[in-house]
DNA sequence: CTTACTGCAAATATTTTGCATTTGG
DNA sequence: CCAAATGCAAAATATTTGCAGTAAG
């Protein structure tokens, strides 16, 4: 499973002089819980088990763990960077602008794409930052 | 120049039972002017000609923009809703995650992906909601 | 012990909303 | 004239920051 929960963070951390708080460990466990979650979301989850963790430092953890690199963020909507592990990473987004509904799809799905952007364009695709907007199956036959 | 400033609007306007006002040709005009603004930026440009403009009516002016089908919007960046006008479709959005800069690029040229999602997960892209993020030529080479 | 980290409350930033007034047609 | 639209100020959201107290190592 991974960066996951304990020894891996703690190396990250400690190989930059940062510390290893049980904050922290709870935020990353939430993100992997969650596969995918806002702040706020990420916050509900966290005081599921734990109380007492803070809004502020959930923004300031997400920051540092994506610095560290063990999770990243994508954006999925209008108001809503959505963050997730980096073990869980590899995957395009699909987003339904009905339903809401996101479909992981593998990043080699984009891989035509992004070699004709970099040929054409010069410019390298972070394939898996972009949502890809649209409408799923479900909403289309509807 | 199609939909542009002037009777077109008041056409679209008038269809609907709506009116057409100072505020909403120069918020068109200064989304075309500029081809890209967020709602602040569209702000500024409208007040370089006339003033007086509120940003709640902006804000207001380009959601009906919007549902009439003469401006659109993109997701550009973290906190950014994009304003275009609908006549200057037709392309995707790069944008480069070290400098910031908006390539424009054929739509076309994201044919062979949409098919592919239509084919295999059927999902309908929209591809001129969504941003490519990545590193334009530039940044890449320095 | 040292200083990184957290909580808290206040500051920012962004977008939305209620309501009285203005104005397009 | 009358309904639609605007301006304004307040509310609702979302995110960031300063600082004093807490705790990791």
């Amino acid at each position: 499973m991974g960066a996951g929960t304990g020894p891996e963070l703690r190396a990250e951390l400690r190989a930059r002089g940062l510390r290893l708080t049980p904050q922290r460990q709870l935020v990353l466990q939430a993100v992997t819980a969650l596969r995918h979650g806002t702040p706020d979301e990420i916050l509900a989850e966290v005081r599921r088990t734990a109380d007492g963790v803070n809004i502020s430092t959930v923004y300031r953890t997400l920051e540092l763990l994506e610095e560290v690199g063990l999770v990243r963020h994508a954006h999925l909507g209008h108001r809503a960077p959505t963050y997730h592990s980096a073990d869980d990473a590899g995957h395009l987004h699909l987003v339904c602008r009905e339903c809401g509904t996101v479909t992981e799809v593998d990043v080699a799905e984009a891989d035509a794409f992004a070699g004709r952007m970099r040929e054409r364009h010069g410019f390298e695709t972070d394939v898996e930052h972009f949502a890809v907007y649209g409408r799923c199956a479900a909403c289309a036959s509807s």
